[in-house]
DNA sequence: CGGCTATTTATTGTATACAGTCATTGTCTC
DNA sequence: GAGACAATGACTGTATACAATAAATAGCCG
């Protein structure tokens, strides 16, 4: 090769395989990795997401965190204040309530549409779900459930066939899971064991006024069993800790 | 000066007094102006956005505009494939059908609650949006119009009280402009020019229940004003140019 | 002369470096 | 001893440089 006149040149500085190919991939990946640890309370309201300890975590640079934290900052579960960085946002409790008031107009809105394309294949995958959610709840695991309660609740949506819709869906579920996270009480999931098994009749039934109505009642249930006090400030936790 | 001994050394990069702290508002700013002209069709479904071309224009560098490019993408204004870049989105039959069911759902589910929220200085402020949105029609600026029209519908879900929900519509409503734009006819806007002042009317009144009826005739009259025939597409705007 | 392949070019994806700003801590003075 | 101010450190905001890829074009072969 002529062109071979600057040996010192260094050469193209390709870690693995993995040029940029999968990337996108990978990017949707730790997304979800946040996202869910974010509702699944592994990561708490309040918590600061540093993009240098996510990079290097992730094993990527900071611009690639950036556009994540970007997205699940229009998504309104971490909160981009100027000048600090992102952070964990912690609902307040008007929010709380425009977030449930939002999905009644909504998941109600939608049950009938859901019920008339309701078939036997998505009333089985739907029974799958609600077995899963209620078998995390046996074990435990209740920020997991929570999760797959929001997931039932969205795949419910899509369901209906208007994706926009579905979307929309998808993310007062997630706001809501932060809610629960928040203001729900410990050893009490909102949801009732088996709600979502008797939603799944109904609608398997082709009656989508009474999925409506049912789906209003429980939602209603979920909201109501929040406590809406305000817990600790981001930093005064010192005065819980040491008992004052 | 005793520092003076590299003068062939480029000083600091700064441009000007804005060194980054009005850099918030000027992407703001930037966001707005190309949400705008995506929305008033000065540029047109299917055009592309290159990174560089915009970067130039506004004299920030590509990082800022990746930014708001993401944010228009989330928007769904804005179609971003992965190794093409953005383009404006153009929407198809199918997600119109959905963004106006939509609009069927939350802006008519939200009369009501307006109704109830209604004051003198609201409904002034509302006359003074549908005042300048027949002026901007009659002086044949009707891409304005669709704007200012949305403008409307936003500023309405907004005295709901319901910020999430209000934020919803405005999704929606910038998607319908875009829709609008696409699927609508050149002379004829869908919104009929007073239909505006009579749901103030409505709402005045405190009638949340015929406000609702009239918002769903308004909007499925929208709808029914479009000709949903596929245009063409990305590419061959060229046979339309030449005649074939 | 048409179709296929290789090269080139234009544009995006990613990392890194640098500058600015905010918070925290330490010190000095009253 | 307490409060204010200054210095230092940590983190984000922005730009730029480099690598990879897809499109476009030119060349070549059939």
């Amino acid at each position: 090769m002529s062109d071979a006149q600057a040996p010192e040149k260094r050469r193209a500085p390709v870690k693995e395989g993995k040029g940029s190919k999968e990337g996108e991939e990978r990017h949707e990946a730790i997304y979800r990795a946040v996202s869910d640890a974010i509702v699944e309370q592994r990561l708490k309201p309040g918590a600061r997401l540093r993009e240098d300890a996510l990079a290097d975590v992730f094993g990527i640079s900071r611009t690639g965190i950036r556009k994540i934290l970007q997205r699940l900052a229009l998504e309104q579960l971490v909160t981009l204040t100027p000048r600090r960085g992102a952070s964990v946002t912690r609902p307040t409790a008007d929010e709380a309530k425009d977030v449930f008031d939002a999905r009644q107009l909504i998941e109600c809105g939608l049950m009938p549409d859901v019920a008339r394309r309701m078939g036997e294949k998505e009333a089985a995958e739907l029974r799958d779900m609600a077995r899963e959610e209620r078998q995390a709840l046996r074990s435990g695991q209740q920020s997991v459930a929570i999760r797959l309660s929001a997931d039932f609740h969205v795949r419910l949506a899509q369901l209906s066939g208007n994706a926009t819709l579905a979307e929309f869906v998808e993310r007062l579920c997630s706001r809501s899971s932060l809610i629960l996270a928040v203001y729900g009480h410990p050893g009490h999931l909102g949801c009732e064991s088996h709600d979502h098994d008797d939603l799944i009749g109904y609608l398997e039934a082709g009656n989508g006024e009474r999925a409506k109505a049912f789906m209003s009642r429980h939602l209603k249930a979920i909201e109501a069993s929040l406590s809406m006090v305000e817990e600790a400030e981001s930093a005064p936790d010192l005065q819980q800790i040491f008992g004052g």
